[in-house]
DNA sequence: TTCTATTAACGAACAGCGTTCGTGTCAAGC
DNA sequence: GCTTGACACGAACGCTGTTCGTTAATAGAA
């Protein structure tokens, strides 16, 4: 079977006829299987990041050669459709509840950054993603139902859910690309937040007024406190007046 | 000079008494310089995208090999600092009018949203850059500028300027993917509006009510809707009620 | 003017990347 | 028992970013 028709397969919605994961033994001790794959190469990611995760070091992992992966799958794109989906699948959303959609929007979108972020890196794969998976659609229909839930008119609730997903990806992604830096980093380049609040200050004060003023509050935030604040300000000005 | 302490020197605050641009001759006929490295890598871009901008792209393109382009940039990510540089130096601000912010800041942004568009793919860059730059910060200054004078609380303001930031970064980052897909890819992968509300509308109804039932607006946005409208969430989220 | 130290430019190479081709090897169906 | 088809895989291709060692040309000193 072509690895594409695989992928084309994969899209159709869950074929219960199918036959179940058919374990025939082949030359290795056990067939690899796709799942299999996915759990490998998110496997990688954890440990070592999205970045780390290469076709070599992902056959590496299986014991096998890179060209062995093409057989159950196209692309390192459809690869990364495939991660995905697998991260999406496994949230779990709430029932809609008209009372409290600030509170399941901002709970949801937690619950995704954290998925994100225990593979760090992997949201640029998301970014890049065609929104055809049915676990993405999974996703969005459970955002866009709390949301019309909570009284948004159906084209501001479609266009917010957008602009969620987006932010908390990007969020995600810048985080991953600073934390990976001040990991293997050997020298400058990576800045603390001292080192960076120092900065500020010592700029110009003529020609930077309101960095120099206000350099602690640029750098403030602890954890999450900015992600929590976009969010916030996304519901808030969701929010009908 | 190291191409290390290039950068460093880069860093610091522009210092007037150095000697401009000498135009000493090598064995070229005119020796190659930072800003002509620069100005080649965004015409690079610009017509065949950021990933098109390899070092032998480059190097190609300056009439030379390679190693030639290590004696005036670090790293490729340190060309990317560089080019980002560029794209912000060449945005100007408005001064800060407390009446007229919000227009500012949807103004200001749309700058950057265009800058970047119109090098596709460059906004990958944006994302990944060290906040030291003394154009990046201009244009925060800018923007935090634009907000204090709005009357927003400094702790609001600067959060906001990183959200905006983030935010404009990954929709052009987001925008130039898909439009790389629908420019060279030869079969599917790639759905137009009408695909993709066909797709919507074909799921199945009983789990995803809400996306079957709002499949146009879903697909729904003209040009920049989607931007204007996550702009105006941010906006209307941080003006005070 | 001549000599030397410095510096940019460069050719070649390295390790690694995604991907493809051809081949080998196994299990199932007639 | 033989054919068929799917899977695994070694080897290779054309890329990538980066480094090394060398060459050529200039700037400043003598």
């Amino acid at each position: 079977m072509n690895p594409r028709e695989r992928r084309a397969a994969r899209q159709q919605p869950p074929n219960p006829e199918a036959e179940p994961a058919d374990t025939r033994r082949r030359r290795r001790t056990a067939p690899i299987t796709v799942e299999q794959v996915i759990d490998t190469a998110l496997g990688v990611i954890a440990t070592e990041g999205y970045e780390a995760l290469t076709m070599r070091r992902l056959a590496g992992a299986l014991d096998t050669g890179p060209a062995s992966l093409y057989a159950h799958v196209v692309n390192k794109a459809d690869l990364d459709d495939l991660l995905i989906g697998r991260l999406c699948a496994e949230l779990d959303l709430p029932r809609p509840d008209p009372a409290a959609w600030q509170e399941q929007i901002r709970d949801v979108c937690t619950r995704i950054r954290d998925q994100y972020l225990k593979y760090p890196g992997i949201s640029r794969a998301a970014l890049a993603m065609a929104p055809t998976d049915l676990e993405t659609i999974r996703v969005n229909e459970g955002l866009l139902g709390i949301l019309l839930a909570g009284g948004i008119a159906p084209q501001a609730a479609a266009w917010a859910v957008d602009a969620l997903l987006l932010y908390v990806a990007a969020y995600c992604l810048e985080l991953s690309i600073v934390r990976e830096r001040s990991a293997h980093e050997d020298d400058a380049w990576v800045l603390d937040r001292d080192e960076l609040l120092r900065r500020f200050a010592a700029l110009p004060a003529a020609t930077f007024p309101h960095t120099t003023r206000h350099a602690a509050e640029l750098t403030a935030g602890e954890g999450h406190d900015r992600f929590d604040f976009t969010l916030t300000l996304m519901i808030n000005g969701l929010a009908p007046r």
